[in-house]
DNA sequence: CATGGGATTGACT
DNA sequence: GTCAATCCCATGC
């Protein structure tokens, strides 16, 4: 990505990271839905303030952020905004592209609409875990890079954020127009 | 130190 | 549609 690209507000992140993809060893996927998270709302762990568990929350721009979701799930996004600023983008489904037989593996032969399609289901696929924490996703071992060519002109629609009990009105979802791939279908469309 | 909740998924009715 | 699984850690006693 280009140098300051996480270091935005996070609304304009997350909008731009539609159609970016996103690599760990072999597996690759474009991002076909994502949903902002920031420390002024209380759907944001980093709303409680700064914590060992948030730390990653606040730190630099262009890291990852992995916590583990209902004892089971690893959850991965992308801290963006200044140091000192509590926000991320939560990646929240895939359109799989490479490695998809690995993907099949460790899921377990799954159609290829629900390989990457929730963002559970998105770390189990690529293999991506807790150790993944903190790891820059420019030169670390999962990288985010920017748009193919097909996917430059995507067109993302907006949508309130989902699994969420607090904040639940922003309109903070973003997701690819039409994708097939997307964990929920969209509500309303902007 | 004990407790409870959560940015979910998959299996079942 | 409902519901359990399961663990990190924030909070409270």
């Amino acid at each position: 990505m280009k140098p300051g690209f996480y270091d935005r507000p996070v609304l304009e992140v997350a909008r731009d990271l539609i159609g970016c993809l996103v690599q760990h060893e072999a597996c690759a996927g474009v991002i076909v839905e994502a949903e902002a998270y920031h420390d002024s709302e209380p759907a944001c762990h980093a709303f409680a303030g700064l914590t060992p568990r948030t730390a990653t929350l606040f730190g630099e721009p262009g890291l990852a952020y992995v916590y583990r979701s209902y004892g089971v799930h690893a959850l991965l996004n992308a801290v963006t905004e200044p140091v000192g600023v509590g926000a991320a983008v939560l990646i929240r489904a895939l359109e799989p592209l490479e490695g998809i037989e690995l993907m099949r593996e460790r899921r377990g032969l799954e159609p290829l609409r629900s390989l990457c399609s929730g963002p559970g289901k998105l770390t189990q696929a690529l293999g991506i875990g807790l150790r993944h924490n903190g790891v820059d996703l420019e030169h670390g071992a999962v990288t985010i890079a920017g748009r193919p060519p097909a996917w430059r002109d995507v067109q993302v629609s907006v949508d309130t954020r989902i699994g969420i009990t607090k904040a639940v009105e922003l309109p903070w979802r973003f997701c690819a127009s039409g994708s097939r791939y997307l964990s929920r279908p969209v509500r309303a469309r902007v």
